[in-house]
DNA sequence: TTGTACGCGTTATCAG
DNA sequence: CTGATAACGCGTACAA
């Protein structure tokens, strides 16, 4: 016989089995864990040394029943495949962790559908709030949200004309404060390698961007020549190939990132074409392969961490009725030697 | 009134409102969800209807507490800003998806005492299989594990000795015979730049991998000079430089990873080296890193995505009571331009 | 095939 | 400060 752990049967202990070894009530228990001053130090004590004994850790299901809340975000990203995300998810969940909080995590694929899908999973699974990438979604979907009352915040994308809850910043303004840069060093011919602007509102922003930045320059933006593609090294060198097929080739070729980017600059040494000289190369988001490239790109730097982070502060304290405000994190130029 | 939604509040809808407003009991409701095979259709008919009205989906807390199943695994990880962890787990999530299973996540930061910690929170959260980085853990951890009952994978390593759930690669051999490619080139002098070997497995292994082939080759491995670092581009770099410092400097450098293989190429740049003239470099992954380099990186293939594939199967297949087997994967010495 | 009723492990209310 | 005890929403023997 096993004096040492009165578990009657080698099961997981509960709560009730702490609260028999304990000689106290299992309410007494729960509150050892949950509000502690308001107990005495000596049944603390002597509660807690039965948890240790018995090795009881709580049962969050129940809990989460019990409680109504499970202490567990969800984040749906297009893909952690992509740096940028990676990146700021990590950071994302080490600050949940910080305050108890688990994370779960469901990737799109950057399909709005799955998305869609992926929500309605992870509010199911009781999530108490959630983490989006970028604005767009159907009505629908935020209204499901709203019914549910699922805290939700907006990351990656901050638009000062929307009231929702984000933390981001404005990818539009960004982009046209690196295209001024590019047009002031003379700059005519744009071309344009996006990801597909239809349902990625960040992409979408980005290109805006350029616009905005040729009309401001008196340029038409109607002759900015746009390719979209989705995210791949291998995506990039097509796209690039494709706008330097043009009689009259673009001498500056802007990505919508830098994964695009090293594809651009890749099938510019195939073409034996010289970056920036013969052809300037920019990108977007500061990746580590912006840095190490073959010829470094220059790039707008964004703060995915610090994004991340103060994603989940927000998101918890929303979750303690402390009403966050959006956040918008400034970007930075990186200028390297690609343009 | 409305009389199209019967929930009497504006709360989420329970089984026992769709129960009513299907005019059949909770039990009912519950098959339907669950086995729908033991129904008639026309009562499946009726309850579907009354789901779809009500825009009912099931409590998971409440399932997880009666059921004892989540349908939730755990995956811990290093740290998700490490690309081979990204991709695999992507994989893994997707897979997962398509079993109708969830995904939580936590990450270690490669630290053996919060690795402990995350596999607590996260069988206490209920995950009803966890996904782990490596066999390196206390003993006490497994003890735990196996008395929890909760099925365990060990992904990113395999160790045809071990006898527990694996699915990965032999990360000594596949550096044994990179090592030995190396030597067979004529490389006597030997540097590696490692991560801790200490509570990291795979690096030990690849480690060790290379002192294999020394000795193969009749070199003393105790030559074999190592400088342990950190995962990150600037410590490789300031690693290159103190192997380098040495009177007999080596003249091939092996890194434990493709991101301490960059920092090394870096530094080598900034020393004026050639590579692979002066001094050759190799790394292991393959990550896209590996690729963009200036001096494109020999390397390890790792089939990454592939792994997070076959561990989600042999997990969930585990969750089936199908007794998985482990798999070793195969990796490929990719030759590119650094050695 | 369907319904009844109990149990899953916690939290929280209400007396004591 | 502590102890009963009723929810919480669902799965599942067992009975019909």
């Amino acid at each position: 016989m096993d004096e040492t752990k009165n578990t009657p049967t080698g099961q997981v202990p509960t709560l009730a089995d702490v609260a028999q070894a304990a000689g106290v009530s299992t309410a007494t228990v729960s509150r050892c864990l949950n509000l502690p001053d308001q107990v005495t130090e000596k049944t603390m004590r002597r509660v807690m040394e039965a948890v240790d004994r018995l090795g009881y850790s709580p049962n969050y299901s129940a809990r989460a029943l019990a409680a109504n809340r499970t202490n567990t975000i969800g984040a749906i990203i297009p893909t952690m495949e992509n740096a940028i995300f990676a990146r700021g998810l990590q950071a994302f969940q080490e600050e949940l962790h910080q305050s108890g909080c688990t994370l779960l995590v469901a990737s799109s694929s950057y399909e709005e559908d799955l998305e869609e899908e992926q929500i309605k999973t992870l509010t199911a699974r009781g999530a108490d709030a959630l983490l989006l990438i970028g604005y767009h979604r159907k009505p629908r979907v935020y209204e499901f949200l709203e019914k549910r009352k699922i805290p939700t915040l907006v990351a990656w994308a901050f638009d000062p004309e929307v009231s929702r809850l984000a933390v981001g910043f404005n990818n539009r303004a960004a982009m046209h404060e690196l295209a001024d840069i590019v047009m002031a060093a003379g700059h005519k011919q744009i071309g344009c390698i996006s990801a597909d602007t239809l349902s990625n509102d960040r992409a979408r922003e980005r290109a805006l961007g350029i616009r905005d930045a040729m009309s401001a320059a008196g340029l038409d933006p109607s002759t900015l020549r746009m390719v979209e593609t989705t995210y791949s090294i291998e995506n990039g060198e097509t796209a690039f190939h494709e706008l330097m097929a043009h009689p009259e080739p673009p001498t500056v070729v802007m990505c919508g990132n830098d994964v695009l980017a090293v594809g651009a600059l890749r099938a510019a040494a195939a073409m034996n074409l010289r970056v920036p000289e013969d052809v300037a190369i920019t990108g977007f988001d500061d990746i580590e392969l912006a840095s190490v490239a073959p010829v470094p790109l220059t790039t707008v730097h964004v703060p995915h961490r610090r994004m991340g982070q103060f994603a989940a502060q927000a998101l918890l304290d929303e979750l303690n009725g402390k009403k966050p405000d959006s956040i918008e994190l400034p970007t930075a130029i990186y200028r390297r030697s690609s343009f």
